[in-house]
DNA sequence: TGCGCTATTGTACACGTGTATAATAGCGCA
DNA sequence: TGCGCTATTATACACGTGTACAATAGCGCA
């Protein structure tokens, strides 16, 4: 018999590329079929591997699910940071594209919110859970405040920090409110719909048009 | 033998009583385990009756976890609505009151947004859910805007219908991401400190100062 | 080359789930 | 009172789930 002539069953991977192409196959199988469609035997089918894989590089299947929650969050506030780093852009401008990054797809999506809620449930009992949303969340809103103190100390309307943190608690509410809507009910409303209202709002809260706000220094 | 001293295994009750007691059963279970936790046998348990109910008075044990987010949603918007119906009021003191309302204990609560994230979840692929979502999402969002448009005719400042629409989104959407993260992290905030931030910020986007609104006319 | 380590596979298992169904028993009514 | 309807119970079933484990086979290294 000839050996030349074999095709491997399969690869040896670095355990970080199947730690990493497991994470995607589960967040694809999230956002495709929602949560409770997200098994082993499922997510194990979209890497195109065998279900023992998961329990081989992951501790359990919660770990696994975290270890994407986690990816997924971290993923949304590079997004919606992105718009907010250029360092040359007027403070306003900035806070102004960190609003509309973060109402605007690929952010406000079906399957981002369905995962996010899915977590939500679990944030309830279980402490891992809890933290991690604990952690997404401040990040997510610190970065908010510290923009927000930006823009108002440009103006000339410097804060308290309470006051500073009670703005960022208000707006990243709003955003919060509408990305969620925005993903659960696409139907609901118009393109760029959102980013207006969010913009529009976000300003109104900390009393300057953030509207006409350019993108130069 | 005696009859005399029997006690029943079980009563015969109305089919609207036994519905009712099982979806309070139902939410009981989802606020105090958590969603995944409802399953048909404890939702029975909690309710001292068989697990075969379930299936008698509801088509599926899905159609009593919707009877019972709608049971739910119903309850939470009348809690709100409670406060803002009183006609007496000025109508800035009514959507004040709205507002705290959502924003306070007993619809600010872990148990709450646990099922309503549960909900969520299911909304991606489940049209069912989504009507029920929907309905309940515009039910309140209608009924903010019905306020706002008062507050605004009376201080003279009307606004268009797409404007209207525009702000009840938004203060729905502020509305929203405050209870939720306040029923998710509870200790992250002080008490009073949501309906504080929800107020300034409503008043805020809508460009009315609410925080002095007595409540008489 | 061929040996050894272990990533990877395939299968089996125990368990919990929602559902189906026959037996039981409360209770209204003749 | 005793019959009949059906709410209620109790049990069984089929299925999907996460997990455990032994066998297999890539691939680095002596």
């Amino acid at each position: 018999m000839l050996l030349s002539d074999h095709t491997p069953k399969f690869k040896r991977e670095p355990a970080e590329h199947r730690r990493e192409a497991l994470i995607k196959a589960t967040l694809l199988v999230i956002a495709e079929k929602g949560v409770q469609a997200a098994t082993v035997r499922a997510i194990a089918g979209r890497a195109d591997v065998s279900q023992g894989m998961i329990r081989h590089h992951f501790s359990s299947k919660e770990d696994l699910i975290t270890a994407a929650y986690e990816h997924h969050m971290d993923r949304l506030t590079d997004l919606t940071s992105a718009f907010a780093d250029a360092d040359r852009w007027a403070p306003a401008a900035r806070l102004a594209a960190f609003v509309v990054g973060s109402l605007t797809p690929p952010v406000v999506d079906a399957g981002s919110v369905s995962l996010w809620a899915g977590f939500l449930t679990k944030v309830h009992d279980d402490e891992q859970m809890r933290d991690s949303h604990e952690r997404t969340y401040y990040k997510y809103r610190n970065r908010l405040e510290a923009l927000i103190a930006a823009v108002l100390n440009e103006t000339g309307q410097p804060r308290s920090a309470p006051e500073l943190r009670h703005l960022a608690i208000a707006c990243n509410a709003v955003i919060d409110g509408l990305w969620m809507e925005g993903g659960v009910l696409p139907s609901a409303f118009a393109p760029d719909e959102l980013s207006e209202i969010g913009v529009r709002s976000v300003g109104a809260i900390l009393g300057i048009d953030l509207t006409n706000v350019g993108q130069q220094t």
